[in-house]
DNA sequence: TTTCAACATGAGTCGTCACTCATCTTATCG
DNA sequence: CGATAAGATGAGTGACGACTCATGTTGAAA
């Protein structure tokens, strides 16, 4: 690969993330490229469909969630590393904006595969930890929890709540996540 | 206004809510004429522009919202008529879809006013009653709890969840509202 | 330096969709 | 019954966005 070829690469998916988060995934592809200071045909050669430049935003995206994971599995306080991910899930989301379609694999539905269940497998063995460390109810499943997730990562975006709105609101569904 | 005008109208409306419960927002208007047995100018004749066939279904939306919400206020017990209402308003988005931009003023925006206000004002009502009845944690404020019923809603929406895992969300969330 | 495959360019194609309008149809009123 | 205005029709228009391709440019191997 040309040296020029892998710079363009790099800026054409630096420059969708921004307009993917700033517009939604209905941005056109033209606006990326001019972002990009590209032209349309370059984002084409590197990105055949407009699928796949989603497609490699989330898979980019996924990578750096996993990671943060396994770190605070690694080096984390089981206690708070369950809530602390969540929020910086939610935080994340609130910026990147295209997150959204994440753990459900909906959206320009690529590749439902293994870093999905990286992710899931990740958050669960977070989840377990504090379970075990008494911070969390006893009674609540994964599948609810990501559902909150999913939830709370949509409703911080679709409607643009506040840094302090959004802030409470994790804040008090972490809450219901306690034992009471 | 002629008898088959109002007819026609009332179809459009129907076929319109059916449409883009089904499609989501973005659902073509061709589909909706086609649903509803008409030609597309007359649905065009009937609302100017797509964004008007939304407000109306809006409108439709929220007074049936608003009058379920003051029925319960009259009839309901305290403590649990605001969990009730909570759980009616997710399960109706779930059913109805385009619900979802309804308490945030956001989407096809038009008329942030009288019914929105009139709807808080409702949900507060509820809220505040559950609260003095005790079953309702007293520093909760209505803007994070409003801001958890969108999250619920679009999330419930987004992500296709099964009954079951809704209702067990939705029970979790409210499960965290209640006093400790 | 030469050479050429890889790469970049951007005007153009094709499909879709909101919206229009000239023409035809019909409910309703006297 | 007419007469007619309100209403219905659907081919057509313009804008936009994803994607293509003929042509021009350049990194890097020899």
């Amino acid at each position: 690969m040309r040296a020029d070829a892998r710079r363009n690469r790099a800026r054409i998916l630096a420059a969708a993330e921004e307009v993917f988060a700033e517009h939604g995934a209905s941005a056109s592809t033209e606006e990326v490229a001019a972002r990009a200071g590209v032209a349309i045909g370059t984002v084409f050669r590197h990105f055949p469909a407009k699928r796949d430049l989603l497609a490699a935003i989330m898979k980019d995206l996924r990578r750096r969630l996993i990671d943060k994971a396994e770190a605070l599995i690694a080096n984390g306080d089981p206690k708070t590393a369950f809530f602390d991910y969540f929020t910086y899930l939610v935080e994340s989301s609130a910026k990147i904006g295209t997150v959204v379609n994440l753990l459900a694999e909906e959206g320009p539905s690529i590749e439902p595969g293994e870093q999905i269940m990286a992710l899931t497998h990740a958050f669960g063995t977070l989840m377990d930890a504090a379970r075990e460390a008494g911070a969390v109810r006893p009674d609540v499943r994964p599948d609810e929890v990501i559902a909150l997730l999913t939830a709370t990562t949509h409703g911080a975006m679709a409607a643009g709540w506040s840094d302090d709105l959004r802030r409470r609101t994790v804040n008090l569904v972490l809450d219901g996540l306690r034992p009471h």
